[in-house]
DNA sequence: CTAAGTGCAAATTTTTTGCTTCTGC
DNA sequence: GCAGAAGCAAAAAATTTGCACTTAG
């Protein structure tokens, strides 16, 4: 389930060389905001990428988090995910996967093993409609943790 | 692809009913936020639906617009609809379908002829994150009317 | 009649922007 | 060295809330 520090390495690499080839800096800033997303499977918000990452660069501006998360968004190198209306947050794992939304606590969790390959081939339903880039696939409802702090204990 | 007046006075009889049935009361305001839902296709979004209905009930304020719409989706009776991070739209068809985001111009149009009886079925792989109760389909691109004002043209 | 709903104004929350200073390449 | 990036502070956009008055049932 965790992610290895082998692994957070390699991704770092790849994004330093992708920053490059995109005509980026590869500023500590950014570096940082992206190993906050590399590390993790939780899909944090900027306020919560912005209190992990202070704590290596304390000087960091929230605003920066923001500009970053929305220049990679724009660039492709990471997604934004999350319920419609809530606040953004964002996954680094830019391969199309389903998502499941916690209706209690906001939490984003990937759905594993389900095969979206007949979505993001753009069915002949969408030609009338517009030409479509991504595919977006999401559940909601009460993730298991909620439902055991709520149910379980019996009030 | 029009509503025909006639349908809309039927979805505002059982909207009525319908808030009747919920304990809500069926105010002039009310009646004619959703009224607005009804008669479109558009899946407008709060500021929208404020202006429009504002033309028949010039005094109402936009925090009643809020508090009805998130009220009317608590109670399941109209859907939350749009991108990630961008302003909120809703849609009082809560049949599931899948929608269209337009990139460009920030659209949300319906896709029909896509069945998703698959996944609202909640499949297997959903069981070790929690317990859904909805899910969503959504493609995100640009629509035929950017591609042409964009495209055609040829600046 | 009375609980629920509305309007108003002000507050909150989330995200963006203008400008000056700094830094990766 | 210089274009792009960061920091700061302030603004903007979206949405929510407290309270006194109004209204549907």
């Amino acid at each position: 389930m965790a992610i290895s520090g082998e692994d957070i390495e390699r991704r770092m690499s790849s994004f330093a060389a992708l920053c490059r080839r995109q005509g980026l800096k590869a500023t500590h800033q950014r570096m940082e905001i992206h190993r906050e997303l590399a590390a993790t499977l939780e899909h944090p918000d900027a306020e919560t990428i912005y209190r992990r990452v202070r704590r290596r660069i304390p000087a960091i501006s929230l605003d920066t988090v923001y500009r970053t998360l929305r220049l990679l968004e724009e660039k492709r190198m990471i997604t934004r995910v999350g319920g419609v209306g809530e606040r953004t947050r964002f996954d680094s794992n830019t391969e199309r996967h389903p998502h499941f939304v916690c209706t209690e606590c906001g939490t984003v969790s990937d759905v594993e093993g389900i095969e979206m390959g007949a979505l993001a081939d753009f069915p002949d339903a969408l030609s009338s409609v517009g030409e479509a880039d991504s595919v977006y696939l999401e559940w909601r409802g009460v993730c298991v943790r909620c439902r055991q702090d709520s149910g379980v204990a019996g009030a």
